[in-house]
DNA sequence: GGCTGCGAGACTCG
DNA sequence: TCACGAGTCTCGCAGCC
């Protein structure tokens, strides 16, 4: 490969002209990964037959942007890059806001056609273009002088390792059938994800500090109970007495290694569960000590009437919980602009699911009853804007419907029944008929308070459960009920719902004899053997993948919507699994929540209506 | 004695 | 080997200088 290194305009354009431009491998190299903080270093190029590297950290710099946003947006037809979306965000980043949307993202690709690889470029270089392993250099290897013949060398593969990454990648996703979804859906959502880390989601600073005001003083208050109860004070330093760093507990009672030996000793207290390594040592024969009982939420309430001292253990470790895990990291998370950026990863989880990370915005905590704090309420819609939420109903269970074909699910997403009521009566014999279970029928809401207990085991005992692929013995755990009677019960839901029992077995199949599944929107999950454990991944992978993607065409639509209107300025914000977090001028809310709704729920055409729940407030808290 | 890396365990969410 | 998919924090231990 002929490559070249370009420090000037002149040479810029040579290059430029001499070269086919059509199709290119590009890649930029960066000082920041956070759109706010990034400035660009240099970019290169590669057409197959050749690469070039430019630095963008010399004095013509402004000329060669505009050259270069000149080539973008006349030049380039085709573009292809690794982990695109942050390549976009650079683009956009310099001003260069107007290119082709006929991308190829070589990291997407090599998720799809392996899950389970590591996607970095360095891997992928080793692994298929033969790249000795001690020829690849990490950013934090190379040298920190941009200027330096091995800096240009560095940036300059990466465009190259991209462009043979591509010829290789193109045929084998035609063979593998996986050319609709990568074309069609994950390439359209790469500038979904581009444009929600651009946008980030505007944070309310000084709500995120009421909360710490109240959850703080909370934790130094139950410390200092708990210690008086075991007859300990905390250790002050002198001075700083407000600050929590200088005050040390004699018990650490975040540390169940300290806490277990007091629950026993002191309070008689009787622990019966193990933790995992405990139970791993009991069926290797080996001693079990004090170290390998489970102490966690569940139990501690369990305890809760019993041992005030444990209540307390709980709520100083909810106070904790939300000070070191919500808001300090989200406070470090704020840009200078006032908005919090995650890092959405498409090529993560085997699924297809998106994870979150940095700060991690798809675990924030639900209302906290006991310390009455709600997490969501910090994400605010800026002044003159309001915030709107597009939420998939049941897009779990309706995917399953989907699926599996089951006569009964259908009927039930058809009528629009309860579906956690359907199972409950089908299982416990409630005598309902259908149009008592259609929800928002006359006295449904009087039925679901009359058999709430047999819905809730409905639900979470069996709905749920079942996608995931639970045993009877999970159940019986679950629901707190002998093993055989949940054998039982499990027999009768699968009776009852032929259309899951075959789609189990078949899925079942597939994984023991073929290795793979395939879920209804293309996507393929792979098993390196058969065990129990991949049917239960096989059979969840067809439900929640398929939700995964449902959602990316949904947020496609919703862009294009965004695209059509740029008069009620909307940005997507947030999305966390089967909902969709907007901004929207405020005097455009109504329209823009009747287009969000239609453009999510005519995504992916299904035999059962799919419904979306639309919601809208100041902050995120209020519109959920 | 202090630093670093790592696994286990606990917590959060859909 | 008792539910699917994630991320992140703390604790406590092992290994190193």
């Amino acid at each position: 490969m002929d490559k070249t290194f370009i420090t000037n305009e002149y040479q810029l354009q040579d290059w430029a002209f001499d070269n086919d431009l059509t199709k290119v491998a590009y890649d930029c190299e960066t000082t920041s990964l956070d759109y706010c903080d990034m400035d660009i270093l240099g970019m290169s190029f590669c057409n197959g037959k050749r690469a070039c590297y430019i630095d963008l950290d010399v004095e013509e710099r402004e000329k060669m942007l505009s050259f270069l946003e000149w080539i973008f947006r006349t030049k380039i037809q085709k573009l292809i890059a690794h982990n695109i979306q942050f390549d976009m965000q650079v683009l956009h980043k310099i001003g260069i806001r107007e290119h082709t949307e006929d991308i190829f993202c070589t990291q997407v690709a090599a998720h799809l056609l392996d899950e389970l690889q590591p996607t970095g470029l360095k891997d992928l270089a080793v692994k298929y273009l033969g790249v000795p392993y001690d020829k690849v250099k990490k950013w934090k290897d190379i040298t920190k002088d941009h200027h330096s013949q091995e800096f240009y060398d560095y940036g300059i593969n990466d465009s190259i390792w991209c462009w043979q990454l591509m010829e290789l990648f193109y045929p084998s996703m035609q063979r593998e059938k996986l050319h609709y979804l990568f074309f069609k859906i994950e390439m359209p959502f790469q500038f979904c994800l581009r444009d929600l880390h651009i946008n980030g989601v505007e944070v309310d600073t000084v709500a995120l500090q009421a909360i710490e005001d109240k959850v703080f003083p909370i934790q130094i208050e139950t410390e200092d109970i708990l210690l008086e109860m075991i007859g300990k004070q905390p250790q002050l330093q002198k001075g700083f007495w407000k600050d929590c760093d200088t005050r040390e507990s004699p018990v650490n009672f975040n540390s169940n290694k300290q806490v277990i030996p007091i629950l026993l000793n002191k309070y008689g207290v009787k622990l019966n569960e193990l933790t995992d390594s405990g139970n791993k040592r009991v069926r290797e024969g080996l001693p079990v000590g004090d170290d390998y009982y489970k102490l966690d939420g569940v139990i501690m309430r369990g305890l809760y009437n019993s041992c005030e001292f444990v209540r307390l253990i709980h709520k100083y470790r909810m106070a904790k919980d939300l000070k070191d895990k919500f808001t300090k990291p989200m406070k470090e998370a704020i840009s200078s602009d006032g908005r919090c950026r995650t890092s959405f990863n498409d090529c993560i989880a085997s699924t297809g699911r998106l994870s979150s990370s940095g700060p991690n915005l798809q675990n924030l905590r639900k209302m906290n009853k006991v310390l009455d704090v709600e997490c969501r309420e910090v994400f605010v819609a800026p002044k003159g804007k309001v915030l709107i939420v597009g939420d998939y109903s049941g897009q779990e269970l309706r995917l399953l419907a989907e699926e599996t074909q089951d006569p009964t699910l259908l009927t039930a997403f058809h009528k629009e029944m309860d579906l956690h009521l359907v199972t409950a009566n089908l299982l416990f014999d409630l005598g309902l008929t259908d149009g008592q279970m259609i929800k928002g029928s006359s006295g449904f809401d009087e039925i679901v308070e009359q058999y709430k207990d047999e819905r809730h085991k409905g639900k979470n005992g069996f709905n749920f459960p079942v996608v995931y692929g639970s045993t009877e013995i999970g159940i019986a755990r679950n629901l707190n009920i002998d093993v055989k009677e949940a054998k039982r019960l499990l027999e009768k839901f699968l009776d009852e719902y032929p259309g899951i029992k075959e789609s189990i077995r078949q899925c079942t199949e597939l994984v023991k004899h073929r290795g793979w599944v395939r879920h209804m929107f293309g996507r393929k999950r792979r098993f390196e053997k058969p065990s129990n454990k991949a049917f239960r991944q096989a059979f969840n992978f067809l439900v929640q993948g398929a939700a995964a993607d449902q959602l990316r065409k949904g947020m496609n639509n919703v862009r294009q919507v965004i695209l059509a209107h740029p008069a009620w300025e909307m940005k997507m914000v947030l999305t966390c699994h089967d909902e969709i977090l907007l901004e929207v001028k405020t005097k455009y809310k109504k329209q823009a929540m009747k287009a969000v709704k239609e453009a999510m729920e005519s995504a992916v055409k299904l035999s059962i209506p799919m419904i979306v729940d639309m919601s809208s407030g100041k902050t995120y808290s209020e519109a959920k």
